[in-house]
DNA sequence: TTATGCCCTTAACCTATGTTGTAGCCGTAC
DNA sequence: GTACGGCTACAACATAGGTTAAGGGCATAA
């Protein structure tokens, strides 16, 4: 095994940063991702990098810059799915689905890594490790919908829009672009309504009800968290669905185990239990 | 490569046949499949099969019945985030996450098989097609979970329902457990309104809108959709976002491509395009 | 400079949906 | 048989959040 060639250190990308949460990444690994990291898009602010109902082409990851995933209704109505922060993926499962059931924003400039679908079944098949990581990343996204599910079902607009603020700060935190309860939030009312399933005048209110309460401070797109405690409390927020607590390197050790290869005789009997 | 012991033919289970409308299964890939589920449970209905907040424990693959994935605030309010049917697993991710963040409660007598975590882990190692394949499972039930989120969002509550009971019928006629526009639904209104987002009195209401206009009859648990076009066309059905156009066996394309291991030597050059 | 467009803000009013309360049906326990 | 509990049904009323309308700030463009 080559040792990861020494004559370009591969560079620590977000995506790299968010497997190693999970994984400590060897260096044949490493360096594959940063292969993979290799062909570079830049693009503006308010663009698409995918479209509801397009084919699927390449294969996303972002590296820096926000976007949104966001599905539409044919009379316009609009739903904002999820942020799409660095490292995050777009369009994973290109390979297997046919066309794309949402639409992908960006908010900011962005830069993006291109590569064609085909590498993840590469991948699959060469870095079990890396898939499971990666397939675990697609968990903890649908783990995180499943709680914005939560919030438009049960959860009142206050409670909601402080949800989501204690949301972004935590996610942001771990990527380090929000410092002691500030962030930018590059993002309009429209946006935050379309993200809370609101209208742009209730969202409206429902800002001018936190900031009045002393909870929140905004100038322009910077958002000041004055007490964090007290609105995740609002927001009956409980960060479990995060799933940030990196379960002491369990991946890690479940695959450094016993390196035999899976038994796959059939009815095969012993090795069973538990 | 031993082909799969004959002296007992695996049975195709329900996981066994959703698998198999994206990949052409070996024989070896088939005995495995069949020897994960080996350990059969059953449980009686309303009773949980993984509880928000406890550890998680074994994975679990509903082979029969129905099963209901939701979560809880601290107050009581609940919002189911999707039904469990067969050949749908349960905790795939318990070697990666610490506690559960939601519940699975059965609705009808169920069959479940378990096995311990590391068989994932095992299978990723082993299996790199079975678990690009349930990787992909577990991206299309996220993209059902993110076109509920839609519904909550942005549709009234007469397009939810509706949106609803289409997505259903089309979900079990693939698994043949509706047919010609009828179905079970073992399901309270009380569950119902969990779904969506209202209030048990709204969905008792908008059922009766939806039975006046005559688009569906209930009688008991049984549902019949008398004009699933007009129904689909209330609900702003797009089944897109079920992916049910099994893409050609692209997966099966892609696998089957040419054999060699990635390279992984870093920045190496060559290889990239398309 | 004015014009234009985008966004935020607020007020007044409206309606879809929530709440409360009552009744009836049906199956099970005893 | 009666009592009970779980579920459906529906009427009357309450309200959270939607809609419409209007104005203001602040960029950028000409």
């Amino acid at each position: 095994m080559t040792r990861a060639s020494a004559r370009s250190v591969p560079e620590a990308t977000p995506l790299w940063l968010k497997l190693s949460s999970y994984l400590i990444l060897t260096d044949e690994e490493k360096a594959y991702l940063s292969e993979l990291e290799r062909n570079i898009l830049r693009q503006p602010p308010r663009s698409d990098l995918l479209q509801q109902g397009e084919k699927y082409r390449d294969v996303r990851v972002m590296r820096e810059g926000w976007a949104i995933r966001h599905k539409a209704l044919p009379d316009g109505r609009r739903q904002v799915v999820n942020f799409v922060l660095p490292g995050d993926i777009i369009g994973m499962y290109s390979t297997l689905f046919e066309s794309a059931d949402h639409s992908v924003t960006t908010l900011t400039a962005v830069e993006v890594a291109c590569f064609p679908p085909d590498r993840i079944v590469e991948l699959f098949r060469g870095f079990p490790r890396l898939a499971a990581a990666l397939a675990w990343s697609g968990a903890r996204e649908e783990a995180i919908v499943a709680e914005r599910l939560l919030s438009l079902g049960r959860r009142t607009a206050l409670e909601r829009t402080a949800h989501l603020i204690v949301e972004l700060l935590r996610r942001l935190t771990t990527v380090n672009m929000a410092d002691n309860g500030h962030f930018t939030l590059p993002v309009t009312q429209e946006i935050l309504a379309d993200a809370l399933g609101l209208s742009i005048v209730h969202i409206n209110r429902t800002l001018r009800r936190l900031r009045d309460s002393g909870l929140i401070e905004l100038n322009g797109q910077r958002i000041t968290v004055n007490d964090v405690r007290q609105l995740a409390s609002v927001g009956q927020f409980d960060e479990l669905y995060l799933h940030l607590i990196r379960a002491p390197k369990r991946l890690e050790r479940a695959f450094s185990g016993e390196e035999r290869r899976p038994h796959a005789g059939g009815a095969g009997e012993g090795r069973r239990k538990m």
